[in-house]
DNA sequence: ATGGATATCCCCAAATACCAGTAGAAAAAA
DNA sequence: TTTTTTCTACTGGTATTTGGGGATATCCAT
């Protein structure tokens, strides 16, 4: 009733102009869809989004000014409606699998054939989660250093860098744990060793990546 | 050649006989697969997978010995071809994503329809990634509580506390940014306020459950 | 133009963390 | 039961952070 446009609408953000040009041909002549409008920058797409209506979102993870991931981020706290399907050249896994944890819907290589490109489209706006094949592949294949990245950590040491990301202390954990803060240190020492880190800042941050608190 | 079952190899992990019986006859009345075996802990699963082929697992996260998200790791350590389909009753987005993050190609809800879980089964044995329908609205809808909250940074603060991060101390901030290392503690204790933390190991971990880092 | 937020700079003292090496006892794994 | 790992504790340092004060200049918005 309220809606000015019965067709699908699609926002494109990318720094490529020639890409983008292949992108709103394709779409058009494929698809029943409007495109909304075309962005180099992410906060021109959040103006744009701040004020019309979009259903999917097209972007590029390397922007000008702010990077993908994040965009996606203010993307769905804006219009947590609006789909978005990334279509980039990065195939790392972290990468995707952070653009997914930011609320992306699907993933794309910029080398995936026009007929996936289609059906992805079309796939996300019905809700679904797609992924190209060449990503399939590597969200199915984590790397070897993804996987043994964490070091092991004895129970003790999962202890205290616990009670280390709660701000605590040598001292403090050492009365929690009924030992001497000496035997605290020492943890702590190994524990930047096992995560080859200069501090606690460096360390709490490799084990948060590595999820371990 | 070295084969000696031409089936799909399927192994069962999950500490609900009922469930697993339910799963097992409905694997082999619709799909040609064979059932490997059935486990009640990951434990017992990676013995097996130590010793036998196993195409595909079908897990469950909540497990007796191990959590489901650790097993998926250590599977993929073990044999980084064996397909995992998490089977579970969880639904909250953190545990979706962190099976896929380690290693698992598709969830499903307990849930899931028949014909879902027969396709489901087909489709990642072909290597894509799959998600259940209540799976993919999950996944598309990162709680409010995922994306918001964080105190807002100055410009200056993301910079000190993404090189804090690093292990960099204050002197070595002050010097990359060319101010005073008095500058970088005024900001370091504005942002330890900010946070509402005690020191620099909570502020880390402050800043990347806000995925500020 | 007056407040508010930001960014910069300063002092001092106590608390805490970090470095390097050693080593015995307890627990777990082979 | 050996062997290995983990936990524990110590010496003796140096470096860094933290917490308590203040202060000035700029830019931005009401």
């Amino acid at each position: 009733m309220f809606k000015q446009h019965n067709k699908i609408q699609v926002a494109l953000v990318d720094d490529h102009p020639t890409l983008m040009e292949g992108l709103k041909a394709i779409l058009v002549s494929n698809l029943n869809v409007d495109i909304a409008g075309c962005f180099v920058t992410g906060q021109d797409m959040l103006n744009y989004l701040g004020l019309n209506r979009v259903d999917i979102v097209l972007l590029d993870i390397a922007l000008p000014d702010i990077n993908g991931i994040a965009l996606c981020q203010e993307i769905k706290k804006k219009a947590p409606d609006t789909v978005i399907l990334v279509f980039s050249n990065h195939s790392e896994r972290s990468i995707i699998m952070q653009t997914i944890q930011n609320g992306a819907s699907g993933y794309l290589l910029k080398n995936t054939s026009l007929d996936e490109l289609r059906s992805s489209i079309h796939d996300v706006l019905e809700g679904k989660v797609v992924f190209s094949k060449e990503v399939q592949e590597i969200i199915s294949r984590p790397s070897k250093n993804e996987l043994q990245g964490p070091p092991r950590l004895t129970r003790r040491e999962k202890q205290v860098i616990e009670l280390l990301s709660e701000g605590k202390t040598s001292l403090r954990i050492a009365e929690e744990l009924s030992v001497s803060a000496l035997t605290i240190d020492t943890h702590r020492r190994n524990l930047m060793q096992k995560f080859a880190v200069k501090n606690t800042a460096e360390l709490i941050k490799a084990a948060m990546l590595h999820r371990l608190i």
